[in-house]
DNA sequence: ATCATTTCTTAACTGAAGTCAAGAAGTTTG
DNA sequence: CAAACTTCTTGACTTCAGTTAAGAAATGAT
């Protein structure tokens, strides 16, 4: 199979393999690395990109929908992030070479993804020294940003992380049970219940 | 001023810097670069390598001591992290430019550190585009493992938080009074308090 | 439409952290 | 040494999340 070929011939995932290979930043040779070497498909919802105990072979970027990182812990799913439309998701290559992933992506939603695998990042980087030095610089943002994205978690209560979700993504709560939003946040579902009840109460707060 | 001299004599900061330049990673060439460009110095216990509001110009790696990583909010000292030896202290050199810091780094010990300014970085990268593919690798495993960090931070208790730090990083104690340690692993210092009543009754359950 | 299942809410109770206040223990300074 | 300050602990009380259990509401299946 050759990569570079869509999966489907869909219009929506045409346009967004599209966007790839139509920009301002690459040359016409790195385009035409991309257009041969990443694949753009639609993953329905409910499945997974990644299970836990799997090994990663690629770096994904979601173009639509929304992805649920979650990973067990004592029976339990712990949900760790939501991505949406414009995320990365990325690991530690050498990692998950050797290790089998502890998390899984499920997707909580239709999604349309772009696959790039590690070997093409090898590849590409060996080709295209510029686009590895790009990808250093991008990588430190990203640590910084969730740096501090951690930061502002860990110092504010559930009802401010809820709050805070519903303005930063709310289209999440279309697709993503409450529960496991709720784990997402730190709590157990009947704690995000009472938030809610005291948000609702305080918000109209019957005269 | 010339960078590669070291600002004093020490024999323990000429051990550490005779390290950076000695080891089988590199090429002459690169230790060449490192012995000419890297500074090594001796930084007093209470003195700051970064403050609020302060422009980095730096990355930093700590050979020997302990410095706390902090920022205010609503007037009270968060502390986010605390670094040991072996430990590097890096951002986003991209955004540190542009933004002042939100953090302070300040040491809590005697700590010997080497310093490397970004305009270094800069040139290293350009000279040696094998160092940055490696650098790119390091900050991958650091994100990594900094994102299981704090998934493990966030499905454990304080008092959990209490006995690993123990464990992990005992030298602490010698150095930082707890009220430190005790925001650092998220709760008050009344709090932390009575964690270890709990641990110490618990430990030596008198009979 | 009815039944079954999933998801969400409510209530009563428990346990741990926050707050405020007081004071003990330890450290620094004159 | 004594006074002043910093750091740590304890107690009483409040608040909020966890737990268990029950049931309501929403969703899906036949």
């Amino acid at each position: 199979m050759k990569f570079g070929s869509t999966t489907d011939l869909d219009q929506e995932v045409l346009a967004f393999r599209k966007s790839l290979i139509s920009n301002d930043y690459n040359t016409q040779e790195e385009k035409d690395f991309f257009a041969d070497k990443i694949l753009v498909k639609k993953v329905k919802k409910g499945e997974f990109i990644l299970r836990e105990g799997q090994f990663l072979k690629a770096s994904y970027h979601l173009f639509k929908g929304c992805i649920r990182e979650y990973y067990l812990k004592d029976g339990e799913e712990k949900t760790v992030e939501f991505y949406t439309a414009g995320d990365s998701l990325t690991v530690d290559v050498n990692n998950a070479h050797r290790l089998p992933s502890a998390v899984s992506w499920e997707c909580v939603s239709e999604c349309i993804i772009s696959i790039f695998t590690f070997e093409v990042e090898k590849e590409m980087f060996l080709r295209f020294p510029r686009l590895e030095s790009m990808c250093r610089m991008e990588i430190e943002k990203q640590y910084s940003n969730y740096k501090t994205e951690v930061n502002n978690f860990l110092s504010s209560s559930p009802e401010e992380r809820y709050e805070n979700l519903i303005k930063t993504k709310p289209e999440l709560f279309q697709f993503v049970p409450l529960y496991h939003i709720a784990s997402y946040l730190g709590v157990k579902p009947e704690s995000l219940s009472r938030i809610r009840g005291r948000l609702r109460s305080s918000a109209s707060p019957k005269a």
